[in-house]
DNA sequence: GCGCATTGACTACAAACGTAGTCTATGCGT
DNA sequence: ACGCATAGACTACGTTTGTAGTCAATGCGC
C-alpha cells in the first residue's frame, strides 16, 4: 500500500536506506547536522512512516530496530515514473533533455547512457 | 520565490500551461471530469496559486484571468533536478536507467535520447 | 539497590492542504 | 429596471505535516 512519503518523511527513509536496521537514536544522530531535528521529532517520523507501512520495527531489548519496507530502488523507480508521467506525457527523453539543459549531465552520465542505450536497443530486437 | 506546489494545485497549473489566460470557471471546466471539483474548490486553489506566487491574475471586467508565472518547463526543469538530486546523487544515467527498466524508454525515445547524447559532446567539445 | 538517562506511547499544536460554504457586489437577459 | 446567476472575498473545517512535549516504564552506571 505504501502512502504517500512526504519531505521530511524522505529524509528518514534516506537514513534507513543508508543503515538498515538501525535505531530511533542512531537516525537522529545522522539527521541532526542536517536537519537540527530533535530525537522526538525523529520518533514522530519514523511512527509514522511504520503507520504508513513504509517502514518495519522489531523490538531489539527495551527500543525498536527499524528497516525500510520499500527499497530506494522501488521509491526512485516510483518518483521518475510519476515525474516523467506528469511532466512529460510518460517520456524519458524531454526529462533527460531537461536534464541536459541545466547542466545535470557530466561525461560519465553520457557514457553511462550511451551504454543503457546500446542494452536497450539489443534487448529490443 | 514561487513556494511549493501542491499536488492539487499542480492539476490547476497544469491546465493554465494549456490555456492562458483562463478565467476561474474555464479552468473548473477543465477539471471537472479528471476532478469533480467545485467551482468553490478551483477558485481556492487558484488564489493560493496567487499568493504563492506561481499564477498572477489580472482583473477582466468583474472576473480575473490567470496566467502561470512559472512555465511547464521551468517546473519540470526544477522537478526533474531535485527528483536527480535526491535519489540518484544529482546523475541522470541512473535515472534513465529506471525509466528504461520500467519500459519507461519508448524506440522514439532512444533514437531522442542518442540525439541528445550527440549535441551534448558535440557542445562539449 | 537506586537514581538517572533513555525508550516507546501518547498528546499537542500551529501551518499547510483538500475541499468547500457564505456573503456581497454586479452585470446580463428580458 | 430588476432579479438572478456569477464573480471575488472571506470563512470553515477536517486531515496531514512539521516539529515537538509529557508520561510512564526500564535498564545501566555506580
Amino acid at each position: 500500500m505504501a502512502k504517500r512519503i512526504t519531505t521530511a518523511e524522505f529524509q528518514v527513509m534516506d537514513v534507513l536506506w543508508n543503515e538498515n536496521p538501525v535505531a530511533a537514536s542512531a537516525v537522529a544522530e545522522r539527521l541532526e547536522r542536517e536537519t537540527g531535528w530533535s530525537l522526538k521529532t525523529v520518533k514522530t517520523l519514523l511512527s509514522r512512516l511504520v503507520e504508513k507501512g513504509a517502514v518495519s520495527h522489531q523490538p531489539d531489548g527495551r527500543r525498536y530496530l527499524y528497516r525500510p519496507l520499500i527499497s530506494r530502488d522501488e521509491h526512485a523507480q516510483h518518483a521518475a515514473r510519476k515525474l516523467a508521467d506528469q511532466l512529460f506525457g510518460g517520456r524519458a527523453a524531454p526529462l533527460v533533455a531537461h536534464l541536459a539543459e541545466s547542466k545535470g549531465l557530466t561525461d560519465e552520465d553520457v557514457r553511462d547512457l550511451e551504454k543503457i542505450l546500446e542494452e536497450f536497443k539489443r534487448d529490443g530486437d
